[in-house]
DNA sequence: TTGTATGCGTTATCAT
DNA sequence: ATGATAACGCATACAA
């Protein structure tokens, strides 16, 4: 009687090789061992089909390869966007990926932390909207969008440029007054500053704007009155429309559409985010895009540095427009399918 | 000197409380002591917040509370809600989720699986359409959408069903002659039967049908040259179309548009998945909606169901039709913001 | 009821 | 260069 069916350990693999333990972990972890030895030891792992056990792994090394996402959830785009790419930029360096959907729940987030590191996580990657987040200092952790802590490095797109930009692509393509529509936390968070930037850009260009502000708990509707507040015979009085998220511009669309507004003819809309139909296709509507793919090498990146000598509390990336069929423009170039 | 400022264990605890290391792990494991020392451990544990080690803990039991997730990728729309709605089930069960986006990738796939075994993993959930995939017997699997093996369960949308659903709505809606579009792996899997359920929809409401089904190389080109070459006078002669995916049925519209057709009033169009904008608003085209939160929860059930008698080779779920603006009929009940 | 000792699979430090 | 052995943090069977 040996033991049951489960996995062969390196015991196993040295029974079988008729070595010492000690030559099959230098084998597994190329350790330059005699050629013969090595052999029989590759072969007998082949035989067994060992697998080397990282549980036990990390025991020892009290490193994991293991990284938590904290993320709300994946079905919006954004945030599945994210997911996606940080996997690749942990896939990259070998490490794993441990998702956390939260769905902003904040007992949920404090729950998966602590998950996290029981599980001796590496590092964790967090995009949390809530303030009281308990994070023990021994765990390196990388916010996105939210400043969390002075020692808590927060990566995030540029989104007062985003802002800007957006207030002047309404001016380039003719806008002569401006809406600002925003909704969401009022948290103090990155994202926020897509307002300022706006203003500022509004401003440097001499283009009036007014803004609507909604939170988190108050109906969509309050967004239809305003704009249906500023109709006169007909006609909006804006002709331009910035709204904080792509997701927010796809529903003030429809009400436009509902409005008799036609977009981009009477008014043009620009989003934020970047989000494209199906993950892949064409934008969902002319939008500022962060850089995504950037952001969550940032954060792995900065997660796994060893030798920082210190880190950035804030890191933003460039942001870029994108044509979506709801602005006056160009088609754009590539047709996509 | 005693140790570094790494995390807190057991023995610290024992030795902060003055018990010894097995009372700790008891009441670490909630198996009775006495109240005394029941408080004095549970004092040191606050005191030097004190974590449990999973790995150490994984090492003992051999069960890691971990599953991974094989997926292609986390970007379209249902890969993201399966994603979601796993992590749901998984979470409720207190099981964490390692996430594998494989990117189609066959060898990325095999990777991933010996990782996942590496890690311990007490099973995986694969989405993947790689026919040579090697899983070791040892390890529990539960597949989706494609049958891998006669002992791996496999979950899914009645797909047949599906299809037939699609035939028969479209004859309801008054639809004379119509076409069924597809594409993606000639590989035999679930979704395939899409076109069977179609097919014998179609047959017993004697609806005359034709097929354009093209593989993952070929361009997309080829549908717009189907539909054109279909084209007399400017009108289209079917005037319903089934699309096997969302996604395609996206592409789809997108030409019919360009060719000059209206959907819904010339050709109605019916898609398959259920995506709806941005995750949760409405429904990106009419649709066969795949349950998604049923899958879920049946694959998580099935994986980590200790004593199951036998496995079910088969699992297909309901699927339902959903209203999406681009058939013709009611208006859906409910506005979504 | 509480404490002690052993072993899980691996790595690293030793002698050999 | 190779083999034996201790140690990682925890659970548990067993002794006290």
């Amino acid at each position: 009687m040996k033991k049951e069916n489960s996995a062969p350990t390196m015991k196993d693999v040295a029974r079988e090789a008729g070595v010492a333990l000690g030559t099959v972990s230098k084998v597994v972890n190329g350790i330059p061992v005699g050629d013969a030895y090595r052999v029989r030891v590759e072969e007998a792992i082949r035989k067994l089909n060992y697998q080397i056990n990282s549980y036990a792994q990390g025991l020892k090394s009290n490193k994991t390869h293991t990284v938590a996402l904290l993320i709300p959830n994946t079905q919006e785009p954004f945030y599945a966007s994210l997911v996606y790419h940080i996997n690749i930029a942990l896939l990259k360096r070998k490490y794993r990926m441990l998702l956390c959907s939260t769905d902003y729940d904040s007992g949920l987030e404090q729950e998966y932390i602590a998950m996290a590191q029981q599980n001796k996580v590496d590092g964790i990657i967090g995009l949390t909207y809530n303030p009281g987040l308990v994070i023990e200092e021994s765990t390196p952790f990388i916010a996105i969008d939210r400043s969390m802590r002075p020692n808590i490095p927060c990566v995030t797109s540029d989104n007062f440029a985003g802002g800007q930009l957006a207030a002047e692509k309404l001016a380039d393509l003719g806008c002569r007054n401006v809406a600002f529509l925003r909704t969401g936390s009022s948290l103090s968070n990155e994202p926020n500053k897509r307002k300022a930037g706006f203003e500022n850009g509004c401003l440097s260009r001499g283009l009036p704007y007014e803004m609507k502000i909604i939170s988190d708990g108050d109906p969509y509707s309050e967004f239809e009155e305003f704009l249906a507040s500023h109709i006169r015979e007909g006609r909006l009085s804006f002709d331009g429309i910035f709204c904080v998220t792509d997701g927010l511009a796809y529903s003030i669309i429809k009400t436009l559409r509902k409005l008799n507004q036609k977009v981009p003819d009477d008014v043009q809309v620009i989003g934020f985010d970047g989000t494209r139909h199906f993950g892949n296709k064409d934008y969902t509507c002319s939008t500022i895009v962060q850089p995504v793919p950037e952001i969550a090498e940032m954060c792995v990146e900065l997660l796994l540095q060893e030798n920082m000598p210190s880190k950035p509390p804030l890191v933003c990336l460039p942001v870029t427009y994108a044509y979506g069929g709801t602005t006056l423009e160009a088609a754009p170039e590539k047709e996509e399918r």
